[in-house]
DNA sequence: TCTCCCTGGAGGTATTTCTC
DNA sequence: GAGAAATACCTCCAGGGAGA
């Protein structure tokens, strides 16, 4: 068991030995000084932070960086980070000044499938932010529209060889633009609607869509705040921020509707956000007669049928005097 | 304290509309 | 016409409040 997973590590990290010297072929993986990488350019994924960190930090303290960080050459000797920011993160604050990484010569397409793909093997979408997940969707979906080829999504099942066999199954011709979409949803096991709907995520401000990672707005009521423009959303932002509302389904709904027929004013959303436009009438809400109370005008051995009764009777009266009053 | 009911939100499917 | 995006509507679940 063991030689057969030491066998594998050699077959994926290749000879130690040799990795001592400066290989730079696509796959090879070498040694790299931490000064020489740079993050990815749009990295969707926020970094460990608090004991996660010091926990990554610890480990690698101890028992170094097991699994290679994966790059690409961006020139001038600097390597992009496509897997593993964390490591290299937590290499920095454990003192290293080197890390073990696999060069990978990809074009931006790949990249991005690697940088997604690589996060979304460690991590569950349902561990990931909601704007995490919104980016890292998106980036799938236009990557994957952007070749319009099955073998991106081929590499989206194999990660670590984004240069592996990409055109011999499914028969399906290179190129063929299939729905995107869909495949994306599948490689998530999410449903299209909740693709689509993380996406819309990111039409989101920044400040809103802080409010969607920290829970105090629902994934839907964000997406329809997300068909808002960017004024209107910043209007809601500063109002909820004042006030402290809370924006549910039913609020965002009408927030979407009267934008969306031009009607979003600075008052409308105020009264929408506060609640005032709420036409719904109250539940009627039941009272309690104090002990006092009903000893005072009824028998002790009465129910409160009866009780009810004559207070509805005593009340039909009451109102009926009044109003003959009001009229004279 | 327990049960029931209501509400809000999530996840989903089906359908319609829009865009290329 | 196909794919993408939007919409409508359904079920399920969890949490909170009211009533017994």
């Amino acid at each position: 068991m063991i030689e057969k997973k030491l066998r594998s590590l050699e077959d994926l990290f290749g000879d130690p030995i040799k990795n001592k010297s400066t290989v730079k072929e696509s796959g090879s993986i070498i040694e790299l000084e931490l000064d020489c990488l740079i993050s990815f350019s749009d990295h969707p994924f926020k970094l460990y932070t608090g004991e996660r960190l010091e926990n990554m930090v610890e480990s690698i303290k101890e028992n170094g960086v097991l699994q290679p960080i994966i790059v690409r050459p961006v020139g001038s000797g600097k390597y992009e980070i496509l897997a593993g920011h964390n490591r290299v993160n937590a290499s920095q604050l454990a003192g290293l000044s080197k890390i073990r990484a696999e060069i990978r010569d990809v074009d931006d397409h790949e990249a991005v499938i690697i940088v997604i793909a690589t996060n979304l093997e460690q991590r569950s979408p349902s561990d990931m932010l909601p704007s995490e997940l919104a980016k890292a969707l998106k980036m799938q979906l236009e990557a994957a529209k952007a070749t319009g080829k099955k073998q991106i999504i081929n590499a989206l099942d194999s990660p670590s060889n984004p240069h592996g066999d990409r055109d011999s199954q499914e028969g399906n011709p290179v190129g063929h633009r299939g729905k995107s979409i869909e495949k994306v949803a599948d490689k998530n096991r999410m449903s299209k609607t909740n693709i689509q709907r993380y996406i819309r995520l990111n039409e989101l401000i920044p400040d809103l869509l802080e409010r969607v990672d920290d829970e105090t707005i629902a994934l839907r009521p964000a997406v329809h705040l997300s068909y808002l423009s960017r004024n209107e959303q910043q209007i809601i932002e500063d109002t909820i921020s004042i006030k402290g509302y809370k924006i549910d389904m039913a609020k965002s709904e009408k927030l979407k509707d009267l934008s969306k027929r031009g009607k979003l004013t600075d008052e409308k959303i105020y009264s929408v956000l506060s609640g005032e436009d709420e036409k719904k009438p109250k539940k009627p809400t039941s009272i309690k007669l104090k002990p006092k109370l009903v000893t005072k005008f009824f028998k002790s051995e009465q129910n409160q049928a009866e009780i009810e009764k004559v207070i509805e009777e005593a009340l039909t009266i009451y109102f009926q005097m009044k109003e003959e009053k009001e009229d004279e």
